[in-house]
RNA sequence: CGGGCUAUGGCGCAGUUUGGUAGCGCGUUCGUCUGGGGGACGAAAGGUCGUGAGUUCGAAUCUCGCUAGCCCGACCA
């Protein structure tokens, strides 16, 4: 992509409504603008790392088995006055009303049309177990939205349900769902920590949430120090391994590690003092197993070998999709702008012609823009008329990973400078094997 | 939902106390110089002062209503 040919509105100076620094860079970036209190409009940059997080999301999500559809934003209220749930949330619930005086809603979550879906269709034990995802956006009208994205009233997120026969089989699909998000949190560049989370009425030990840690998290969160640096790197999961797939979740889940919510001083305390750790995160995904609830409600059941009914076990796993680009900002920036991981970068490479106009120096940038772009990687190429210093600012702030620069300096001895942008370190290479250069810093990326 | 605050060119703000020609920085446009970290100089465009009513000879400024947004708390992914 040109510059000159894109839409990054940026700015230098610091948006008063934003408070934490993922808002404030995302405003600066040009990456969202808000259009209501809690309701944003993605602009092209946002939406690229938006989709960026999505295809991750979706793609081990599939590694897991589970499988996508698409669930309308707007549902009728009948399904929700099945399952006991629409006089049940509250304010909080979009209510709208169609031409014919119909009763609908904005979907808050989606265990409702699910569960309508499965009973309709699937009606054999032979069936399961099944989980079906979706990546839609959500809308809940909190009292007070606020951070930017992090805490709007629209928001998009993946959310999958689990169905299964009975209770072991549930929490087989539990553990799939556990795995697969530390795989993904880890792929997009973040260390979540998986901590128990409160089952409310239902109780139980299934439920965990996963945060991120940072300053500015809303959560206040208390772990074992050693649960920190348990990490998947590149061991291969096998999902179709059910004890392996346990244990593995046992290592993770072992350590204590809560939020207020569910925090036990007394089991806190048992830990050796320098483990303790306090901290504050940001919740960026939650599994729940909750057996029969809507089942139940909604008279989901499969027939069994023997002719009976059994209804089945439920469980849903969300991961907040927008929220987790406000918390990759906030685990990835420093003081000139936003650093993004490699997974997630809108841009790959950002190309900077530092002297408009120089036929010598526009026929490298082209030639560097052509390379990368047949490597299949993604270029951002400056070709504004613009001065050295304002360039590097603008690269700097939308994070762009590796930087090419290309000016009559380095020309003159045939070689251009190549700068990392997280480490600010910087290469000297022959016009030649820059794209070669860029094209293996990516791999395993792309 | 309780408490507090704000609304003035695209963005950030001053002006409101004490009513009298609407101002600054950034950005934008044009020109000249410049050219490896948001450059300099010169010129220009751009505002029904959130909105409705009221007080007044006269309202950005005073009074009342409404709307929107923000902060703290309770709540939530």
């Amino acid at each position: 992509m040109r510059l000159t040919n894109y839409f990054l509105p940026i700015s230098k100076e610091v948006p008063t409504d934003a408070q934490i620094v993922s808002h404030q860079l995302m405003l600066r970036s040009g990456m969202i603008k808000q259009s209501a209190s809690g309701i944003y409009s993605w602009l092209p940059l946002g939406l690229k790392v938006l989709q960026r997080v999505e295809k991750v999301v979706h793609e081990e999500q599939q590694k897991a088995g589970h499988l996508p559809m698409l669930m309308p934003t707007i549902q009728p209220a009948e399904l929700w006055r099945e399952s006991g749930r629409y006089e049940d949330y509250g304010k909080e619930m979009l209510r709208i009303t169609d031409r014919h005086e119909r009763e609908m809603l904005y979907g808050p979550t989606n265990e409702e049309l699910i569960t309508d879906i499965f009973r309709s269709f699937i009606k054999s034990y032979k069936e399961l177990p099944k989980t079906l995802y979706h990546i839609q956006w959500k809308f809940r009208d909190e009292v007070r939205p606020r951070f930017g994205i992090m805490r709007g009233r629209e928001f998009l997120m993946k959310d999958g349900y689990s169905f299964d026969i009975d209770r072991p089989m549930a929490i087989n699909a539990y553990n799939r769902h556990l795995v697969s998000y530390l795989k993904t949190y880890e792929r997009l560049g973040l260390q979540a920590i998986p901590m128990r989370a409160d089952t409310g009425p239902i109780g139980g030990d299934y439920s965990h949430e996963f945060l991120v840690l940072a300053k500015t998290g809303e959560s206040k969160v208390f772990y074992d120090g050693a649960s920190q640096h348990i990490k998947l790197g590149n061991e291969y999961v096998d999902y179709e391994d059910v004890g392996g797939l346990q244990r593995t979740v046992d290592r993770f889940t072992e350590n204590y590690a809560r939020t207020e919510e569910t925090h036990d001083l007394s089991l806190f305390n048992q830990l050796p003092e320098e483990r303790q750790v306090e901290a504050r995160g940001i919740e960026v995904g939650q599994i729940f197993y909750f057996g029969t609830k809507y089942s139940e409600a909604m008279d989901a059941t499969v027939t069994l070998a023997d002719g009976s009914k059994k209804l089945v076990e439920m469980g849903s796993h969300g991961i907040g999709v927008s929220r987790l680009v406000g918390a990759l900002i906030e685990a990835h920036h420093d003081e000139d702008g936003i650093v993004w991981p490699k997974a997630v970068t809108p841009f790959h490479v950002a190309i900077v012609n530092l002297k408009q106009g120089d036929t010598e120096i526009d026929k490298v940038c082209e030639q560097i823009y052509t390379g990368i772009t047949a490597a299949g990687l993604d270029p951002l190429y400056d070709d504004r008329e613009e001065r050295a210093g304002a360039k590097f600012a603008t690269m700097d702030l939308i994070g762009i990973p590796l930087r090419v620069t290309v000016g009559p300096r380095g020309i003159r001895e045939g070689m251009i400078e190549v700068r990392c942008r997280s480490t600010r370190t910087v290469k000297e290479l022959p016009i030649n094997s820059v794209v070669d250069y860029c094209i293996e810093e990516f791999r395993g990326f792309e």
